[in-house]
DNA sequence: AACCTCACG
DNA sequence: ACGTACGTGAGGTTG
């Protein structure tokens, strides 16, 4: 069998895997799509070749948009953008990890490498295929060097190959030859100039008929058309010069011999381990065979027997630091995994004599004497046993991962191994599918104890590495004042719930039932038909085609019939309010009423989960059921909040911020004008409008309050014209009118965002007021709405991250003083810049004096903290 | 699972 | 020219 040489045109084919694909990234934020593409394209062909020998070729510069700037960049070819930039060096790593020899040559380019070899592989007797996406390579075609070019068509990829006979059916000349027509055509992408006033078709004509460049000059008379003639008269040189840049060299000096580049086992554990990282599923599983280390032994023992475990807590409160981990489905503690040493894990099964109650004793007593416990999830630890906030010995690897990078979706033990230990390891997902613990247990014990004890390990053997890095992000303080104390509180919140009146709650959705049946009725009648007025598709079709309702198109996949559109038909039509209206009462009933209603547990109140690892600016957000959105702007909405009582002998204490962000904003920006309006207590966007508008606070109109209302929420927001002109329904130019008036009568706010963004470039990430931290990627995008967003959030989220930050300090101190006051009065809910006391009725004065003191001192700064305060005998009197 | 819509700060 | 406000979660439809 003979030898079979493969050659890969890298930059051509890592470039048309770029763009033919979505910005793919792992989760660590690396650009993944051109390497993902270049590896499908480059595996389909071994599979059809039975290479014998490998090889790819790359040009040594890869010029970026830097280089564009500092030096021209020969011919008219795109610069390449930093997404794919970064991925050149990673797919070579790639290619090195599976033994892939990849050739580069001071001096020469990727073709003329491609050329070189191709040549003395066939001359040494190989087959040779040439992968590139570049056509200017088929003049390296013979009758044993195919090029094939991959093609991505929607029907999926279709490959054109080209022997020289190929080449010749389709350019009527031989390879050889397309030399000569491309230098008399030229190539403005490489800065070939050609013949002026010779195409692609009077090259080839020529070409067809004297054969080479030279040849059709030698009977230059006799050449047609005329103009032709004329040109290459004239041209002479520079079509020679031109077909010799267009000749891809042949004979490089090149110390590399492609009889090295044997197609041995790319198959290794290097490239598994480095495309695992990368995300590349469907590639790992060509790696059948692969035997993977354990990249970190984890031998787990379970038991429950109750002098073993006495044993087992005994030896661990001799250990430095532990880790520990719940095995808990929705409430129920099935155990308890433990790691206090290298290499092992106990996981101790509730059973028999181990009861609940006994492990989570035994872990309070443990807590007393362990100098650290380090936990995955302290919060769910917190459910069950009652651990002491005062002592400095707890780490929540979730928390402290979250604060280093906050964007993350997950911080599973798999994820924090990764990215702190450099560890790829199974996941429990990957181990155990959709099994709860308790089905895992059952039949699959051996990967359920392995996932458990990776839990409490990975917890042990990361809290070290996390606390360093906390340290150097400047971020220690912030990580023990303020996210480790609120774990506390949010575990507290949880565990309290709200009280729920079951029977109004249910009241509240049956009294929408007849009004959503008439306004149904009512749109059915004046549609002319039934259909699904839920279904946006339907109601478009039936609003702007059916019924002929102008002034609407949007989006891709049909009309949008949004609130702002529905909005400005209403007048016209009327079926628009009734969908609005029907809209309005569907989302009451199905989210509110009959979505809160399954929440209710036995105890007549509602446990939401309140989690602290999501957001990307440090805020807290809230699920099963979530408790921040429930409505309040629209009367009907808002009645909802009589449902949510206190218990009797307790009433509601509700406090909220006022206006904290744009408070913050007037300290960050230090604007002695907006913070001179804060310190005399003014109405902020009154004062706003008679600023920027230049009139008396008197004599601001109410129009013009909610103009500068917006404009100072757009402030906070990272304001866009657009953005603007959105909301408030004005032109594009006006509403830039607004933000110039602005900025000019506040140029320190002005100053303040320029220097956040600018901030947020170089170092990368943005930063609150007590160092909480949020990349931000998008600033390095090449895509200019991607950059713009970036730009956006630069702004907003030292903004909206200080808020944050403050009153989560106010949080856990309203809530420390509670329990160390010994209260029975508790704070139950956190909605951004709002705490709800349920409070004892004999403790409302203090409660009311704590939640003061505690908010408004939370942080200084250069204007007041102010706060509203409400009580009620239910949610919505407190508001 | 993706999209649209809408509830809150 | 691009096509946007910042941060969330949930329900419903559709492919």
């Amino acid at each position: 069998m003979s030898s079979k040489l493969v050659l890969i045109d890298g930059h051509s084919i890592l470039n048309r895997a770029f763009y033919g694909l979505p910005d793919l990234t792992n989760s660590e934020g690396k650009h993944t799509n051109a390497v993902l593409g270049f590896l499908n394209i480059m595996f389909r062909f071994l599979e059809q070749e039975s290479a014998t020998h490998l090889l790819v070729a790359f040009d040594l510069k890869t010029p970026t948009f830097r280089h564009k700037m500092f030096e021209e960049y020969k011919g008219t070819r795109k610069p390449m953008p930093p997404e794919l930039h970064e991925q050149v060096s990673l797919m070579k790593e790639v290619l090195h990890a599976m033994n892939i020899p990849v050739i580069t040559k001071e001096g020469y380019e990727a073709d003329d490498i491609l050329g070189t070899l191709s040549r003395r592989a066939e001359e040494a007797g190989y087959e040779v295929s040439i992968i590139s996406g570049d056509r200017d390579l088929l003049q390296l075609a013979t009758d044993h060097v195919q090029i094939r070019i991959p093609k991505t068509k929607m029907t999926g990829t279709i490959v054109e190959d080209y022997y020289a006979d190929d080449v010749k059916e389709k350019y009527q000349v031989t390879p050889k030859e397309l030399i000569d027509v491309k230098g008399l055509m030229g190539d403005t992408a490489d800065n070939i100039p050609g013949v002026p006033g010779i195409g692609e078709k009077t090259a080839t004509k020529l070409i067809v008929a004297y054969h080479s460049i030279e040849n059709a000059y030698s009977h230059i008379d006799e050449v047609k058309p005329k103009r032709a003639q004329n040109n290459l008269r004239e041209y002479y040189d520079q079509a020679l010069l031109s077909k010799e840049l267009a000749t891809i060299k042949l004979d490089c000096d090149l110390d590399y011999s492609f009889e090295d580049a044997v197609l041995n086992d790319i198959y290794t554990e290097e490239a598994f381990l480095l495309l695992k990282q990368l995300e590349f599923k469907s590639i790992l599983k060509r790696f059948d065979g692969i035997e993977e280390p354990d990249p970190f032994p984890c031998e787990v023992r379970m038991t429950s027997n109750l002098s073993e475990a006495e044993l087992v807590f005994s030896e661990a409160e001799a250990a430095a630091k532990i880790g520990i981990s719940m095995m808990e489905d929705n409430g129920t503690v099935l155990g308890c995994a433990l790691a206090y040493e290298d290499g092992r894990a106990v996981f101790l099964r509730v059973e028999g004599f181990l009861t609940k109650d006994f492990l989570c004793g035994k872990i309070r007593e443990l807590y007393e004497k362990a100098p650290v416990i380090a936990s995955l999830d302290l919060k769910q630890l917190l459910f069950y046993v009652d651990l002491r906030e005062d002592m400095n010995s707890l780490f929540d690897c979730k928390v402290a991962a979250y604060l280093l990078n906050p964007l993350k979706d997950t911080y599973f033990y798999e994820d924090i191994a990764r990215d702190y230990l450099q560890l790829i390891l199974p996941s429990r997902s990957e181990m155990l599918k959709k099994m709860t613990w308790e089905e895992a247990l059952d039949q699959e014990a051996e990967k359920a104890l392995k996932a458990i004890g990776y839990e409490a390990s990975i917890a042990r053997s990361s809290c070290e590495v996390l606390d360093k890095e906390l340290r150097d992000h400047n971020m220690q303080e912030l990580y023990e004042k303020i996210e480790l104390p609120t774990i506390f509180a949010l575990a507290d919140m949880q565990k309290h719930g709200i009280r729920v009146e079951k029977e109004a709650l249910k009241q509240y959705g049956e009294q929408l039932v007849d009004q959503i049946t008439e306004l149904e009725q009512g749109i059915y009648a004046e549609a002319g038909e039934v259909f699904n007025i839920n279904s946006p598709k339907q109601l478009g079709v039936v609003l702007f085609e059916h019924m002929g309702l102008k002034g609407g198109k949007k989006t891709k996949t049909g009309y949008s019939t949004s609130v702002d559109v529905l909005e400005k038909l209403t007048g016209k039509y009327p079926i628009c309010q009734m969908v609005l209206d029907y809209r309005h009462l569907t989302k009451l009933k199905s989210t509110y009423a009959e979505g809160m209603y399954p929440y209710i547990q036995e105890d007549g109140r509602i446990h939401g989960k309140f989690h602290q690892t999501i957001t990307a600016t440090g805020r807290i957000s809230s699920t099963d059921p979530n408790l921040q959105n429930i409505p309040v702007r629209m009367p009907l909405g808002r009645a909802i909040r009589k449902v949510f009582v206190p218990e009797e002998g307790f009433i509601f204490v509700d406090a909220d911020y006022s206006q904290i962000e744009l408070r913050v904003l007037a300290h960050f920006s230090g604007d002695p004008a907006l913070i001179q309006a804060y310190k005399e207590g003014k109405d902020i966007h009154a004062s706003t409008a008679s600023d920027v508008f230049g009139i008396p606070l008197e004599e601001v109109t109410p129009g013009q309050r909610r103009d500068a209302k917006a404009v100072n929420f757009g402030i906070v927001y990272g304001i866009s014209a657009f953005g603007l002109s959105q909301d408030l329904n004005i032109s594009r130019k006006q509403a830039q009118d607004y933000i110039d008036k602005y900025f000019a009568t506040y140029p320190g706010v002005k100053a303040f965002l320029d220097e956040a963004v600018r901030k947020a470039k170089e170092e990368g990430y943005a930063e609150t007021m007590f160092h909480r931290i949020r990349p931000v990627p998008e600033l390095k995008s090449s895509n200019f709405m991607q950059r713009n967003f970036g730009e956006r959030v630069a702004m907003n989220s030292p903004i909206q991250g200080t808020a944050a930050d403050i009153i989560k300090i106010a949080m856990v101190n309203v809530n420390m003083r509670l329990k160390r006051e010994n209260r029975k009065s508790r704070m139950i809910l956190q909605i951004h810049d709002e705490l709800l006391i349920e409070t004892s009725i004999d403790e409302v004065d203090i409660v009311k004096q704590i939640l003061t003191e505690e908010m408004i001192s939370a942080a200084e700064l250069s204007v007041p903290l102010v706060i509203d305060i409400n009580t009620g005998s239910s949610w919505y009197e407190a508001k």
